[in-house]
DNA sequence: TTGTCATATGAAAATATGTTCATATATTTG
DNA sequence: CAAATATATGAACATATTTTCATATGACAA
């Protein structure tokens, strides 16, 4: 089955983006475009080197991009289309 | 924050779904509507317990109904909007 | 240069998830 | 009732993900 390497596919994106730190970084770089590690870490109220972490595996994944400026490294989205998948997951009211 | 409630209910959700036999089983739901556990199996090529398993997770998440029916056990979606998410993620070309 | 700031990295520890196997339960059939 | 079928369950194990902590790197400013 084809279908069976397109889920694979699906859901390694998933995994990379199924916690709510990612989710909400995410959501952030919907609305900002583009923040570096300390903005996000302020918004988010997250320690430097576990966001380091996540930021670092999402673009591995192919989630973020990156582009340095000096001592800053601020984050994308790869494709915003991401984003949807936030806003398709929260009309599902699935756990509810 | 919110947001961040949100954010970690749709993680929740996510998780329950981001392994490519979950996305599997949710896509067959789609297109069948209601299939019985012997049923999946097959179709999946899926071992008995792991599948019960699986399957037993994702009612407790909230992603599948089930009814039984004499010796048979049959699934469906709780919400059909959960589909959206597997078409939206391939959309999304993240990973290539 | 040296110090400081922003970020990354690696290893260890903590935690969560997936898989297997043996067995349980419930339903039906002979 | 006993046997067969469909599904669930629990414990042990394997594997993956998250978090923490200490330290590294690279850029800039004094």
């Amino acid at each position: 089955m084809n279908e069976e390497v397109n889920m694979e596919q699906a859901a390694y994106t998933l995994k990379a983006i199924s916690h709510s730190t990612r989710l909400c970084v995410i959501s952030l770089l919907a609305v900002n475009d583009e923040l570096n590690v300390t903005e996000i870490g302020e918004k988010l109220n997250c320690e430097q080197s576990l966001l380091s972490h996540h930021l670092t595996d999402m673009r591995a994944k192919g989630i973020l991009n990156t582009r340095r400026e000096g001592k800053n490294c601020y984050y994308s989205l790869k494709n915003k289309q991401i984003t949807k998948i936030i806003d398709c997951i929260n009309e599902c009211h699935c756990a509810q």
